[in-house]
DNA sequence: CGAAACCCTACAGTCGCTGTAGATTGAGAG
DNA sequence: CTCTCAATCTACAGCGACTGTAGGGTTTCG
């Protein structure tokens, strides 16, 4: 049985978010000690693997929870887990779009000041004015 | 004289997140009418499209108090706008990177996915074993 | 047995807004 | 000049996904 710090350790987890994850459902109410420490099992400690890793690939907590679920239920359709993550491939893929854009407006941005004073720099002067700016940038890099 | 909704319109703000700049100190506090209500000039147009402009090239607000201070005294050097504006470029070219590793990810998860049964997902089973993995995913996408 | 390292709860703070409730004001129509 | 109704006002709570803090209690090791 692993104390909260091992756990956090084990998966690269803060151990209040442990606590935070649990506080929200995510992961469930594990035993205690007399002294009421929470002690994990293997089945926590894969539970919240599952959950860091789809993190890093972007996953919302929500969409977690889904996918947590699906796979409660081993016999239902891959369909919906695909779904998911085909939802996520689209939106990491618009988050690329958007951030490229961004990144060859401020290259172009950058470039363009040679100047050495900010009266005349040409990088505050793009900010001022959204005319001059290539990028379709809309909200929300 | 503009009206909050008004200037909200042409910059394509929310009313709020103007009187919210105005309580962070970004937008200064703005004459008002005998009733109360907010008055803002030409001044105030250009400030905020300055700052909306920032926000949506990724700059965050201290970023853009920054700039904004800069900006007030024109017979600085250019090099501290320069100095944020690269930052902010070297920051959105990381995360690119990291992006465009989420993405490989996600598709070669996805593709993996052949079966019909959640019990056999490669979806899930990717998710659950970070071994699987190729992208070096840290964290913060 | 004592010290150090760990853990507990409860709550506030982060960023950048967004939404709500309930009251007041302003501008155009009649 | 009054009516009406959209727009505005303040104050505050909420979002996502944590992170940090205060002020204690528990475990483990030498």
């Amino acid at each position: 049985m692993l104390a909260i710090g091992t756990l956090a350790k084990r998966t690269g987890t803060k151990v209040q978010t442990i606590r935070y994850y649990e506080q929200i459902g995510l992961m469930p109410e594990p035993g205690r000690t007399e002294g009421g420490q929470r002690r994990y099992d293997a089945a926590a400690l894969d539970r919240l693997a599952f959950i860091r890793h789809a993190r890093q690939l972007g996953f919302s907590l929500e969409a977690i929870r889904e996918l947590l679920d699906l796979s409660d239920t081993p016999d239902r359709s891959c369909a919906e887990v695909d779904a998911i993550a085909q939802k996520q491939l689209r939106e990491v893929e618009a988050r690329l779009v958007r951030l490229e854009a961004l990144r060859v407006e401020l290259q172009r941005m950058i470039g363009a000041c040679t100047v050495d004073r900010v009266a005349d720099c040409r990088i505050l002067e793009v900010l001022r004015d959204h005319e001059e700016c290539l990028a379709d940038h809309g909200t929300g890099a």
